[in-house]
Parts: C-alpha cells; sequence; structure tokens
RNA sequence: GUGAGUGUAGCUCAGCUGGUUAGAGCGCCUGUCUGUGGAACAGGAGGUCGAGGGUUCAAACCCCUUCACUCACCCCA
C-alpha cells in the first residue's frame, strides 16, 4: 500500500530556515546581542501568546486586525499571538513592579507575528529585536537608543544607513500650524510620511484630495517641502513655528538629543533630522526613530521611540519609555544582498570532516573524530559506507574546510592525513597533535 | 482588505498564430577514477505543464473557477 502523500507546505508568509541560512542567522543574531550587552541592556523572554486583552487597544484599529488569534477547542482563556515586543514589555514592567529596579534596560529578541499580506521584506512570522529603557525621561535616553541603533548597524558592515529623527510633538505642532484637528489629523500625517516616496507635489495632491483647505495645505507644504539641508532643518522649522508652545518642547529636546548624540560620538553622516518622518503606532509620544538604507531599500529596518503613557495602561500610573525595534529580518535581507558576512561564516559549522575508508578502519576513524571533539574541533564522522571520492565530494559540497584520512597506512605510520579542501594542501600530522594541527590548517 | 501580474523537471527558464512521443542550462545520479573533492568527457533518472471545469477533432497555449507566489496600495520591521 502506497502511503498517501500530504502536501509539504507552510503556512502563508513564514518560513523554514535550512542549516546555511542559520548559521547566517545566528551570526547576526551574535552582533546584535554582544551589542546590545555592550550598552548594558539585560535579556527578557515573554511568551509567545498574550491574553488578548493585553493586546486589544493598544496599536490603533487597523494594526489590531493584523493580530493572529489562538485557541484551542474548549479554551477557557481568549489568547492571541504577540503583535510586538513593546506591549509585552508594558505588561512585564507593570506585573513585577517589585522585582525590577528602574531604569530598566532590557532586550528581547523573539518572533512575532501579524497577518499582513507578505511582500519582499516582510512576512507574517518575523523576528524583531527591541531595546527599551523603561524610568528615564531624558533625551540622554532615547541618544543612546540611537547610539545603541548606529553601533549595531556599523559592527553589521552596513554601510550605508540612516537614522531619522522626527519628534511627535513636533508633528502635533505642524497640526496646531496648519489648523488641522481631529481624525484630519491622522491623514495629514499619513500624507506627510509619504514625502519621500511620492515628492512635495504627491503630498500636497494628497492633502486636497483628502479636502485639506488649500491655504492649510499651502502651510503644511512650506514646513514639508523646503529644501533645506539636514544640519539646517531644525533652524527652519524653529523660524517658521518657534512661537508655538509644542513646537518649542519638540525642538528644544531634539536639540538636546542631538546635543548627546554628538558627545557620544554618533556620527552625523547616519543621524538625520526629518520633520516629515512620522511612526504609525498610536503610542509613541516624544522622540521617533526610524533607520533607512538607501542601497537596497526594504523598507524601514529599525523604528521606535518614546512612548511614555503605554506602561501606565498596565500600571495606572505612567512610566517615561524609550525604545527601538531592530527588524532583524530586513537586516538579513540586507546583509544577504551586500554579502556582508565574513569570511569565516560559511555553509556549514563542521571543522573536519573524518572519511572512513572501509570497515577495518572505522573504529580507528571513530576514535580519531573523539580526539578531535575533546581537543575542540568540530568534527563530522562519516556515517555511511561510500567511496572516499564520494566522501570527499560530499565534505566539499557542504563546505567542511578540511577533511580526515586515516587508511591502512596512516594507522601504521601512527599519523592522520589533513586534507584542506580550499587549495587541496595536505599535511601529515602525529595523532597526538591532531586537534592542534588541523585548526592550524584551517585558520592557515 | 483593494488592484495588477505570474504559475512548464530540484533551480532558472524556452515552448512560434492551439496540432501528435514537452525542451535547454544548471543541479542530481552512474561511469572513465577499486586511498582523494572542485575540471573534462560519456551515459542516466526526473514533468498528471499549480488544481478543477469548459470550448475544440485536438489545449502547456483559448475561456471560467480556484489555489499559490510576486508586485503596488494600505500598513509596517
Amino acid at each position: 500500500m502506497p502511503q498517501p502523500k500530504i502536501q509539504p507546505r507552510l503556512p502563508k508568509g513564514m518560513r523554514d530556515f535550512l542549516p546555511a541560512d542559520m548559521i547566517k542567522r545566528e551570526y547576526v543574531f551574535s552582533i546584535v546581542r554582544e551589542v546590545f550587552h555592550l550598552f548594558g541592556f539585560e535579556p527578557l523572554q515573554t511568551p509567545v501568546l498574550e491574553l488578548h486583552e493585553t493586546l486589544m487597544g493598544k496599536y490603533g484599529e487597523d494594526a489590531e486586525k493584523l493580530i493572529f488569534n489562538a485557541q484551542h477547542p474548549g479554551g477557557k482563556e481568549e489568547l492571541a499571538l504577540r503583535y510586538d515586543l513593546t506591549v509585552p514589555l508594558a505588561r512585564v514592567v507593570a506585573q513585577y513592579q517589585n522585582e525590577i529596579s528602574l531604569p530598566f534596560r532590557r532586550y528581547q529578541l523573539s518572533p512575532v507575528w501579524r497577518a499582513e499580506r507578505p511582500q519582499r521584506g516582510r512576512y507574517r512570522e518575523f523576528y524583531q529585536c527591541d531595546a527599551d529603557i523603561v524610568g528615564a525621561a531624558g533625551m540622554n535616553a532615547d541618544a543612546e537608543i540611537v547610539a545603541l541603533i548606529t553601533t549595531v548597524l556599523r559592527r553589521l558592515g552596513i554601510p550605508q544607513f540612516t537614522v531619522k529623527i522626527n519628534n511627535r510633538k513636533l508633528l502635533t505642532a505642524i497640526g496646531k500650524y496648519a489648523g488641522v484637528e481631529g481624525d484630519a489629523l491622522a491623514n495629514l500625517y499619513r500624507s506627510v510620511d509619504k514625502f519621500d516616496k511620492i515628492g512635495a507635489d504627491g503630498v500636497r495632491e494628497e492633502l486636497i484630495q483628502r479636502g485639506l483647505p488649500a491655504n492649510v495645505t499651502e502651510r503644511v507644504m512650506t514646513l514639508v517641502a523646503a529644501q533645506v539641508a539636514p544640519a539646517d532643518r531644525l533652524d527652519f522649522v524653529e523660524d517658521v513655528m518657534g512661537s508655538l508652545p509644542e513646537a518649542k518642547v519638540a525642538i528644544h529636546e531634539l536639540r538636546e538629543l542631538i546635543a548627546h548624540l554628538d558627545t557620544m560620538g554618533v556620527p552625523a553622516e547616519h543621524r538625520e533630522f526629518d520633520q516629515t518622518m512620522v511612526r504609525g503606532l498610536g503610542y509613541y509620544t516624544g522622540p521617533i526613530f526610524e533607520t533607512l538604507i538607501n542601497e537596497p531599500n526594504l523598507g524601514s529596518v529599525t523604528g521606535g521611540g518614546r512612548y511614555d503613557d503605554l506602561v501606565g495602561l498596565f500600571r495606572g500610573e505612567s512610566l517615561p519609555t524609550t525604545g527601538t525595534a531592530l527588524g532583524i529580518e530586513r537586516i538579513i535581507d540586507v546583509m544577504d544582498i551586500l554579502n556582508l558576512y565574513p569570511p569565516g561564516i560559511g555553509g556549514t559549522v563542521v571543522e573536519v570532516f573524518v572519511a572512513v575508508f572501509d570497515e577495518t578502519t572505522r573504529s580507528a576513524s571513530t576514535a580519531l573524530a573523539a580526539e578531535l571533539r575533546t581537543g575542540g574541533v568540530r568534527t563530522e564522522l562519516y556515517m555511511q559506507d561510500k567511496s572516499v571520492g564520494k566522501q570527499m565530494a560530499y565534505a566539499d559540497k557542504k563546505g567542511v574546510p578540511v577533511v580526515a584520512l586515516l587508511g591502512a597506512d596512516e594507522i601504521a605510520a601512527g599519523v592522520v592525513k589533513f586534507k584542506r579542501l580550499r587549495d587541496g594542501v595536505e599535511i601529515s600530522a602525529p595523532r597526538a597533535e591532531a586537534a592542534a594541527q588541523a585548526r592550524a590548517l584551517i585558520k592557515g
């Protein structure tokens, strides 16, 4: 009876990662963790499922439609897959007030789920790495977040990126300045945010289409479309609407933030004030950040900002908090396209492949593999019964750097032969020095 | 959720205005090479042409439905 075959398929927008991919992903993860530790952020982990009520009412109506619900038959609790790592953080901070001392610096590297339509650089299951500082109101906290982002991206070798910086309060001020209120404000932001994409004319057109009066549109446009060099933009915005109280606060915060960035040595080429940058999520209250990579444009690679009131939804009393999410998937896509992995990152973790000549030498090969492993060399011992040529081909295809050859001759001589596949160099090493010589051959 | 495009071997694709046994390159397997991979040469396996229905003497090709993927919008990492 032939077995009925089940189609091997994956849910929409979700992916498997085969070993060669995982090795690259883990490299990126390791750099990210290293830099986060360098900045004094501590790891946190939360469940993939949250109570439905924990997530609802935090992201805005549109975003909530993208939350995956998760139920089992007869389940009493309403559950949902987490949509981001920020709301779970807010819950944790409120839930463990006695255990957590402020300011709380934590990072979390975990998958999140969004039921969006998949596209390039957009998946339904993807990893985010969030770093946040809870309980710090000063702009120095926001500056650390920006410094963290630039350090990670530089460590990864990404050549061209810009952290765009704006302030939610400035956007509010723009609304005031132009005379826009209520629902129209959200539409205004949406159009302004597209400035990079559709240009000044595009924004003007959209604003008119959305029914804004001509004079209002023009006031917005003077602020948005001005051809001002990034370094002078803040001065320009201050000239235009510095008298508005909201703008005053926002500009002061931005200047403070920039001063901190200078002190911290964050290169100016990697940051830019942009009054047209808007973040979609509803909970931001102060500075906002977003990172774009010009070369392969896959959308924003980080996003974040200050959200002083979110924790208060769980805690009753609000807590000033700022942070960012790194879009690990998009960063990895960029790394892949630009091939930014160090040469040592291959398709395998194996350093030495131990070939088995025949059944009479198998036990000697097995012993050698054990010796190499004891010596700290990552070793694969061949398990099948095939010709040495086939074994070499297998090792080569897999990308193993060195093959250990141990036939009757070597056994008799008390040595082992190592062959480096990259260039075919062979050495003969006494058994006692096997691990050390193998390591030297890999490095050389 | 809205709109457009694509769907032929493991991968990338070809297949003229519908015509009989559906092709190429790469990859894979075998051999030349019974203690050695990457090259060359020779051979080989592998496809219900996404699925279902319809038109026709005849469909990979035309029509309908459906699914999947891609792109744009929306939104976002």
